[in-house]
DNA sequence: CGTAGTTTTGAGAGGCGTCAAGGAGCGTGG
DNA sequence: CCACGCTCCTTGACGCCTCTCAAAACTACG
């Protein structure tokens, strides 16, 4: 893996309002930092861990941008998540002890290394860490559920909109406007992620930016109306 | 909330093989026991607990049949998953305290109560349990991608197709047959799950009858053929 | 035995997939 | 610096799968 390793300290990071260490107090904070000792970087294109890899770490990711997707046997796939800093991949990998998806960077990205045992380890010591681990999974798991709400019942439109809301609003409590923002993804990724092919995805952000909603140049994305995109998803198109 | 509280021994439960208790000693499960020391009665129809209701335990179905589905402002709502004995309900109240969706019973069920303060806490003594959990977590956050792949990249017939193999493989795994079983949901709520119309799901039924995969009757079903099943779940059919 | 809920089946419409062609952006090499 | 090729994106035409609307049959239950 053409990774490369790195001293990191959590109490150090920017991330860490947003990151594993939410919540703790200075001691567990020192002690996170020693299970925490190490970054990688994953270059754009490659993956941090694949389907079938041995699960061995959690991964919180410090820069870059990243796509967590599963292969079926028949060469089929889905996007499951787009994940950007602070969020945390490598999940899927407890249950089996084996990875159970990709996890690709679409950007060239830095993540830090958490091994899980140790995580497990120091949950045992501090409340708060066990407590906060429980949450970001089960935060993943509602997160799915409302893909699969996504997914189950609305139309090109609406999970397009929905798609857009939902990345200029984590980006936005990432410190980054809520109006503007680059997509690191293709609109393949995206048509994968929301279940469309991804002409329809085009057609759709055309039709966006003819009703004035968006502008559009490549990856570059201006949201001009969000009112009206939060219609489009509140409001069920017949179906 | 029409439940009533019983006693109940883990440790004497035909499902400590499917539930909590995997791999637990026999000091750990007496542990356990004390724990878990109420059985909830949930009538058919009614809800063992609703979006928005504050979160205090996680749930073992120890009989009967759940449903879980999340529903937006604007009424629409999508199953996000069905439960039976062994399976673990509640999960998703971690994260916000409150629960993020409805769990409703199809038919009169009964569950074991694990309130989750005390699970975390036990968690902390015991590292076989701490990580039984984290599979636990881990498991329903795969089970979600595979849900995911399939209404992004199935059509009507496959997911069908999937959803029938999926039912009778857990249905099998607590020694029921692997052929025949009863749905204890309506095509309205497969319809939900599966991401398609009642009537779609109707249609396929007939379908595969005709071909002589399946037969049907109400809510019975016998699975004539499972390699045909098998077959159109892993055969993308063009799309 | 009537009524409500569920399921089946048909006919028609439309949203999105499929196939195809052309254009734009970008890195590479001459 | 420009040509070239590659990948990604856009747009059009057409067809099909699934939705929608509607009606009837069946089951369950009071």
């Amino acid at each position: 893996m053409d990774v490369q390793s790195i001293k990191v300290a959590c109490s150090s990071c920017n991330l860490r309002e947003l990151c594993l260490p939410v919540g703790l107090n200075e001691h567990e904070l020192d002690r996170l930092d020693r299970v925490i000792s190490t970054r990688k970087r994953v270059k754009r294109g490659t993956a941090l861990f694949s389907a079938g890899d041995k699960f061995t770490s959690l991964y919180a990711v410090r820069s870059g941008f990243f796509k967590t997707c599963v292969t079926t046997a028949d060469g089929r796939d889905q996007v499951t998540g787009f994940q950007m800093m602070g969020e945390i991949l490598g999940l899927d990998g407890i249950v089996q002890d084996h990875h159970a998806c990709d996890a690709i960077a679409l950007e060239d990205a830095e993540v830090c290394v958490m091994p899980f045992d140790q995580v497990e380890q120091l949950s045992r010591e501090f409340t708060t860490l066990q407590h906060h681990v429980h949450k970001i999974m089960s935060r993943e798991i509602v997160r799915d559920h409302s893909v699969m709400l996504l997914l189950g019942s609305m139309r090109a439109e609406e999970r397009l909109a929905a798609f857009l809301l939902n990345l200029v609003q984590r980006l936005h409590a990432r410190g980054f406007s809520q109006s503007e923002l680059i997509l690191r993804m293709t609109r393949e990724e995206i048509g994968s992620y929301l279940g469309m092919k991804l002409e329809t995805v085009s057609r759709t952000f055309s039709k966006f930016v003819e009703e004035g909603i968006i502008e559009v140049k490549q990856r570059y994305v201006l949201i001009k109306n969000t009112d009206a995109l939060r219609h489009i998803v509140s409001t069920p198109q017949c179906r």
